[in-house]
DNA sequence: ACAACCATGTAAGTAGTTACATGATTTA
DNA sequence: TAAATCATGTAACTACTTACATGGTTGT
């Protein structure tokens, strides 16, 4: 159940109202945790019901937009959960389910959605490395920085493995061997995040 | 939706039980779609339903076992999906989201439960080498092995990458810069399925 | 006037989780 | 004969998705 402590973040860096929430979502800690204006409204009823955040009517009358704050009793309720213990949740991926699909019915035409895919990976790639190009190239950075830092930094790991997968996969349904290419350094977490 | 195909997939492998089904999830293609064994229930009476499926009562009459086996029109619906045009779930990574609660309300003893993580990501890891090194070490690989193959290793190379990234955030925790070591070669799609 | 956008919501449905129920067979 | 395991399910709930509704504001 992370989305309300997610919210909690988000309204601790700036209060907001639901649907400037939405769309910072679609730019940061959605990256890794992304949810639709429905379930957001929803979601900041019940945390206002739990007295987590408080929401006030804004000023200028027209429309009826509010503005949520977090209160003290909701901060300490986010401390608290980021200690918890807690399984990590098993994977759910599914290109893996159609690989391991292909290899028992296959042939198929699996390799254009695979392309297409590779494509979309790289469009993210994109995002996060202007994201890091913009917020995290000081030097000295704080200790939160550096943790936001490595979050996106692992946004890029991710999507890096994952075009890297997808591009062994095609090799291997186009019957070509898959080939490390020379010169290259492996992407580790330091290596990762150079463009 | 892709527990059905998961499901089609395990049984064109070998007509099953939904209790074998299940118990076979545990170690196999459920390392990437997990389900249990309620839900395999009724999944199962859903595709026999849609005729995908057809399922037989075991001979030696005790008990209510039954095995299911794929249909022609289970197979073809399988082949069909896997050309299927559809994007990429976005991430749901609850690490992330309490790394970056952290770098907002922190410090806590997110640090312990990092440590916690770390030990169950390498037991994961073992468990992929185990089966790697008992059902991939041949040299030439079928087509559909080399499918299987890249899956397995895809599991490693999360596995590997998810070790990496939570020493890194326990690093920034204790306020000691994170170094790469020396002499390592990088995660590669390569090097990861090294033991 | 009309389109586009801001802002908040309701309704209905699916997927997945958690807890419990039931009976048969095997093992100690 | 008691405990463990095999085998199949039901019930209730939560999270999330998809589609639709409503009204105000801004721009052309």
């Amino acid at each position: 159940m992370s989305l309300p402590h997610a919210l909690l973040t988000s309204l601790l860096e700036r209060p907001s109202s639901g649907l400037e929430l939405a769309n910072r979502f679609d730019k940061s800690i959605g990256f890794f945790w992304n949810a639709s204006h429905q379930q957001i409204y929803r979601e900041l009823a019940r945390l206002e019901q739990s007295k987590w955040v408080v929401s006030s009517p804004v000023e200028d009358g027209r429309g009826r937009k509010r503005i949520y704050r977090v209160l003290p009793a909701g901060k300490r309720a986010l401390q608290r959960w980021i200690e918890e213990v807690s399984d990590p949740r098993p994977l759910r991926d599914e290109m893996m389910v159609r690989l391991r699909a292909e290899a028992v019915v296959g042939p198929t035409k699996l390799g254009r959605e695979l392309e297409r895919r590779v494509a979309l990976h790289h469009q993210k790639l994109a995002t996060y490395r202007a994201i890091e190009a913009r917020d995290f190239t000081g030097k000295t950075a704080s200790r939160s920085e550096q943790l936001q830092h490595l979050v996106l930094r692992t946004g890029i790991l991710h999507e890096t493995m994952y075009i890297e997968v997808t591009l062994a996969a095609l090799a291997i349904l186009e019957g070509e061997p898959h080939r490390a290419r020379r010169g290259r350094p492996g992407h580790s977490l330091r290596a990762a995040s150079r463009r």
